[in-house]
DNA sequence: CAAGATACCTTGCAAGACAAAGTACTTTGC
DNA sequence: GCAAAGTACTTTGTCTTGCAAGGTATCTTG
């Protein structure tokens, strides 16, 4: 089931960590396994989308320790869905901890 | 996308409201209505799952104003579940928030 | 050269949010 | 009495997205 919380999070998460500073896949996916369990089965798709939206550019670079990375940076548009994408989980957790403390209206 | 980020945790929500008392669906979609978007076509079939899987019982009680009500009621298991998935919704918002306020150890 | 770590990609499945459409009951206004 | 609006439940089909599983290719180390 805590694979459905992530929905919509995983993004924002990414896009988060490509705000920092330029990563490539199998780096996003080790950086936020220390919060949450995730495979490159969830990364590297998502990756395309983000890519194939201009949210996020690519490029290859050659690799000492292994096969060449692609590491992704963030676009000017990528920032903006970053921002709305974070205010919205801001407001939503809100409304879910209102709810779950009993702050709400009802009887 | 709104939409992804409800995933999971609208289980929670009805789980919550039906620990402090019995509600039928369409006042259930009237409450969680306060806090985010939802429809009937959400509500319903969660109903369904939850009660197949025995975290809620249901009643029929007729109604003046319109066509009966099904009331459902949270079962020992569902106070069970419930409990389990408010502590993984504040685990894993916790883990967002630090991630997106950049308190992880990363370079 | 085999094993293991690193790194990428794809396929197929499953869960669940939602629009849309349908049914049926009640009250209210004409 | 009947159309419209509000109340209330249900089902169907679509879309998104997380993930297991499997595949490819590179580099290092024994």
């Amino acid at each position: 089931m805590q694979s459905q919380l992530k929905r919509g999070t995983l993004e924002l998460c990414v896009l988060t960590i490509l705000c920092r500073g330029d990563r490539y896949g199998y780096e996003l996916v080790n950086i936020i396994s220390n919060c949450m369990h995730i495979t490159e089965g969830t990364i590297y798709p998502l990756m395309k989308r983000l890519k194939d939206s201009g949210s996020i550019d690519s490029y290859i670079v050659e690799s000492q320790e292994g096969p060449p990375r692609k590491y992704y940076s963030i676009t000017d548009d990528g920032r903006t869905i970053q921002q709305e994408q974070e205010n919205e989980w801001r407001s939503f957790s809100e409304s879910i901890n209102k709810l779950i403390n009993g702050e709400e209206g009802m009887s």
